[in-house]
DNA sequence: CCCTATCCATAATT
DNA sequence: AATTATGGATAGGG
């Protein structure tokens, strides 16, 4: 994208000045592409869920005024639900979630995000992706076995 | 990932075709695809939280085969809680990851996640989103000031 | 099979 | 016109 915010995280001074010549600009203009911009990612999320027929996704936004803005298909609460997953009732979870600390990249944690030049952060950036993703897996299939099961290919354990 | 070697057989991409609103082509062009969009889509949504940062943001998406994939500012729970109406958010949202190598929440990393019933798994879950999120951010801005050298005006400065 | 990344070309958007 | 987003083909990892 285009900078639309040129200077907004730079911070050229000494710091004396701090910064804050930030948002501010013109409240209006913000709240302007505020709305724009949300409009836009809606419609992303549009042709995105048009894309198959189980495309469930949820978008909630919360507008600086805390007015929420919302889109869903089939709708928000059942996309939210499904995420969370139920979460009542944990009997014994005795999840064998993998090898999730897998030897390749195990180093990454003794460092410093600072010190990771943009190769680095990108790989890293996918490696937490990766683990978040197994452990959401994990979530889901519990949740899944718990509730009916959709008939899915490969009810192993 | 990068191409070994180039046959003398060049095959030409086609490039982006007619806007086609027909759903499943075959199913392993919809992965693809579902994994294209969505990167899109979640680009998107990064760019519009870096703008906004006061405006809370949360995409939530399953994949074809149910897996789930998110994008939070500053993190899924904490939306779809403001969103649901604030109840137990405390609960779930008690850690906060957010510093990478910072002492004090280096808790979860000491851990073993066989270790960690349904709920624990849930924060871990959060945890490794938010994190996720905070160095995409870095990465963003990596990318952003190492494109440079163009002579087009407005890039940073 | 499932999923991600990359190259090329082009549609879509700015 | 310039930039971005995306489709098709394809390589590679799991």
């Amino acid at each position: 994208m285009q900078e639309t915010e040129v200077n907004t995280t730079r911070r050229w001074g000494t710091g004396r000045k701090k910064v804050e010549m930030k948002k501010i600009e013109s409240k209006s203009s913000l709240i302007v592409t505020f709305c724009k911009r949300r409009n836009g990612l809606f419609k992303k999320a549009s042709e995105f869920s048009n894309l198959y027929d189980d495309a469930n996704l949820a978008i909630i936004v919360l507008s600086p005024n805390q007015r929420p803005y919302s889109f869903g298909h089939p709708d928000v609460n059942t996309v939210v639900d499904q995420y969370l997953g139920d979460q009542e009732s944990s009997e014994r979870n005795n999840m064998d979630c993998g090898n999730i600390n897998e030897e390749g990249e195990a180093c990454w944690w003794e460092r410093s995000v600072e010190d990771m030049d943009f190769k680095e952060l990108e790989k890293f950036k996918a490696s937490l992706e990766t683990l978040k993703n197994n452990v959401a897996m994990k979530v889901q299939e519990k949740r899944r076995t718990r509730v009916s099961t959709r008939d899915f290919m490969g009810g192993f354990s």
